[in-house]
DNA sequence: ATCAGCATGTAAATGGTTACATGATTAT
DNA sequence: ATAATCATGTAACCATTTACATGCTGAT
């Protein structure tokens, strides 16, 4: 995030926050360490920035950093990691209550879908704060990139659970039938 | 998982690891303490199931773990949390090295896909165990439904960060073109 | 005999969140 | 005046992974 532009801890969290926290969420509790632990090791350096009494300090890439930011950016990637709720509920429905299934599939569906839409909300407030902005060219263009990826993500997922539960209805349907509608 | 069929510590690992890990991974770290921990609350209780001098403990849920079981199954998911090393890189490639831009994306792509090529031959491998057993029907299908889920939405990131580079691409040329070919 | 797989478990470390504590500045 | 927001930081806690330790059983 200092590869962009020198920023302050409370900056870096805002950014997070309006943008990668989707796919890599950070806290206070990690990112004020871990600043500090990046600087110890010389990978960025800080600057005081204070406003008056009120304390800032801005830390931007030393050359070591943006060496090091580069080498990472090549590298392939190792961490994917999922830990999704609604699906791993859907996983076990069936052992469950087998007869609620499609059901909880679809609310499954409905809450990804709701999740898709406060994300575009998010997306529209961005745009109209870059509007307002004037016509100059942000330069976290990528975090709008990024947003789009949860969106559509979560519209997919959205669409996966419905269709999910289509299937479910028509396998109950016909287990119905099979047994002669009892 | 217990709700299923009782199960050993060992077996939960195994079914861990070749369904739900996609989406919600487990350690024998975690799992073993977990179980002792549920048999104190009283969710779960443990029978001797060894064989010889080996020794095994299948767990089973009780009414009270029943109980749990159906309630966590109706309330809302809580827990969605992604951690994803790739897209976190295109999302910074912008700023660290903006002319490789696209061609990370596409390695991105390629990544996903071979993650998906992966749990596809592992889907083969489970039809073909599950067609040696038979006809009889596993009592774990909805591993399937979720391994198919984890194929799907691979491929769905792949396709994903295809069109990203493809739009990288085309962003580029223009601005190229726009400098007069420089 | 030896190796793969079955089976259980723990200790240490890691990575991270939550909650708390403090105070300045700006907008209403 | 007061609330929102800017700004930094720590302590306690939590979930989880990694690495290690141990031993049995069945197949080659």
């Amino acid at each position: 995030m200092l590869a962009a532009k020198p920023r302050s801890g409370y900056e870096i969290k805002q950014l997070v926050d309006t943008s990668a926290r989707f796919f890599w969420a950070a806290s206070y509790g990690q990112i004020y360490p871990e600043l500090k632990r990046l600087e110890d090791a010389g990978f960025i350096t800080g600057a005081d920035a204070s406003q008056g009494n009120r304390q800032r300090t801005v830390f931007k890439l030393t050359a070591k950093g943006k060496r090091a930011a580069k080498e990472w950016i090549e590298s392939p990637p190792q961490v994917f990691e999922l830990r999704d709720e609604g699906l791993l509920q859907l996983f076990f429905a069936g052992s469950i209550d087998p007869v609620r299934t499609a059901e909880i599939a679809r609310e499954r569906a409905a809450s990804a879908t709701a999740t898709a839409a406060e994300l575009r909300a998010l997306q529209d407030e961005l745009d109209r704060k870059h509007e307002a902005d004037g016509t100059e060219y942000s330069p976290d263009a990528g975090s709008l990139t990024v947003l789009r990826y949860g969106i559509e993500m979560n519209e997919w997922i959205g669409e996966w659970f419905e269709r999910a539960a289509t299937e479910l209805e028509r396998d109950t349907s016909r287990a119905v039938a099979a047994s002669g509608g009892r």
